[in-house]
DNA sequence: CGACAATATTCCGTATTTCGGAACATTTAA
DNA sequence: TTAAATGTTCCGAAATACGGAATATTGTCG
């Protein structure tokens, strides 16, 4: 009666107010009602009534229980298995990361340059009782990130203005380089060394160190990384951990190369 | 070059067609260029790329490989995962046909009223090699299936002439029932014995025999219906699996009133 | 049975969004 | 460097979503 927790479903656009209400849907195990749905989103009645209409129509949804409830379409269902099943892909990248957290004893993670900020692509956690909880999906800037300064490394000095130029250096701690000759240097030394890191550039307390994934027809757009709290793993030792991360970065050049489809099936 | 092959994306509204390209990409263990989508669709491609663009701002694609190709997204293989894991109504629903399947060693499924017609909600096929090949999700008239007979015999006799009058008794073989008063007739037999029976009404030499899922509240909206090609199984042998088929309608009771949300978690 | 309450569904004018041809930009190949 | 292929942006016309209010359908209680 009291609890008015609203579930927020947004989305820019109205097509992706539904994939929400997906969510909403799928994370229950119950059936759910239109007016149910109507007291968890807030959204108006019949507006709520179109979309589960829409979705029942496309078979992601299906009228169930008394036939005034709603359940999972049998469509969703089939893409969900699809989709696990035959996304050998990013579970072998996964693979890859659990093997390389093993070895390390770190949280790993596998970012992309996606504008002017990087995207944790995925990411396992260290089993280690103090750490950093980063969650995959978010994004940090490209300035201090370790993985971030790898993709500014790539590029010409002119796209990397264009870039930069657009998004101030923004300070987050009290190491963050905000100056742009300095962050060039930066950059000349990290392009030289071949890998990257963070020194509690972007959180107290946090260092990282990334390599790129190789990419035989040049750039690369993925990286691997390495977080540790400073305390636990001061930068010398951090540096240690260059060739398992170089193995895993191979490995994963090798799941994207497959994935990219030069190995076409017939003939 | 030659192989113009256009996977049809369609749709009735805009944000139907998402889903359709997403299973196109879902399918592939591959990444997907733009143009690749181009040519597999046939669609425009300044509409294609703002379909993506909206995909990938949603989190339900994401840019992979060079930078330019497209994978699926966290946020869509997260939806995927909880869908999965969390559905455990369908899970145990289609445990109880498979087991149903087992002991009859004939195809079953669990249909349910939407309109007009009955949908296939689940099905398991038998493992003989003779059968009738009716897929999951497709639909049959109310009037020449056994499930449908159920449906119609629980509602009042207005209720059951609005809804066949919009649509005229189909006749799909030589014994599908058409004449009104006979199918009032069979309606009403239906209801004192509670099963019905298919007997080659809509396809030739396909006999069914179904009986409701029990609700408390009252009228029931799906059912269990076992199907077998009348050469194995002549209608005096189908009729000896109503006690099974009864149990399995009784666990999928105890499903249904589970999901229907009356256990809630807390308080 | 009839009246009330709760829920589901349809209407429809207004406000947004989508659509996709054409122009433009960028990357790759030669 | 040029040419070819692919990706991206523009923008007016057409289609769609929006949601308050009215209506229809249950379900419940006297």
């Amino acid at each position: 009666m009291s609890t008015s927790e609203v579930t927020r479903i947004d989305g820019d656009t109205p097509t992706l107010r539904l994939f929400g209400l997906l969510e909403v849907i799928a994370q229950k195990d119950q059936f759910v009602s239109l007016q149910g749905l109507v007291e968890e989103t807030g959204l108006p009645k019949p507006t709520l009534h179109r979309m589960l209409q829409q979705l029942e129509n496309a078979g992601m949804l299906q009228r169930d229980g008394d036939g005034r409830q709603y359940s999972t379409g049998l469509r969703l269902r089939q893409l969900a298995e699809t989709l696990l099943l035959n996304n050998t892909v990013h579970g072998a990248r996964h693979a890859v990361l659990r093997r390389l957290v093993d070895e390390v004893g770190e949280s790993c993670n596998i970012t992309a340059l996606s504008g002017a900020e990087v995207l944790y692509l995925d990411r396992v956690e260290t089993p280690a009782p103090l750490r950093f909880y980063l969650h995959p999906g978010s994004r940090v800037p490209a300035h201090c990130s370790a993985s971030g300064k790898l993709f500014l490394a790539q590029m010409s000095s002119s796209q990397r203005r264009r870039l930069l130029e657009h998004s101030p250096l923004e300070k987050y701690t009290e190491k963050t380089i905000v100056d742009p000759v300095a962050l060039e240097a930066e950059i000349e030394r990290v392009r030289r060394d071949g890998y990257a890191v963070d020194n509690e550039e972007f959180l107290p307390g946090l260092v990282c160190l990334a390599v790129l994934v190789p990419r035989a027809g040049g750039r690369s757009n993925s990286a691997v990384a390495v977080q540790a709290p400073v305390i636990r793993l001061p930068l010398e030792k951090l540096l240690d951990l260059l060739p398992k991360l170089g193995r895993a970065a191979s490995a994963l050049e090798r799941i994207e190369f497959e994935a990219t489809g030069d190995g076409r099936d017939s003939a």
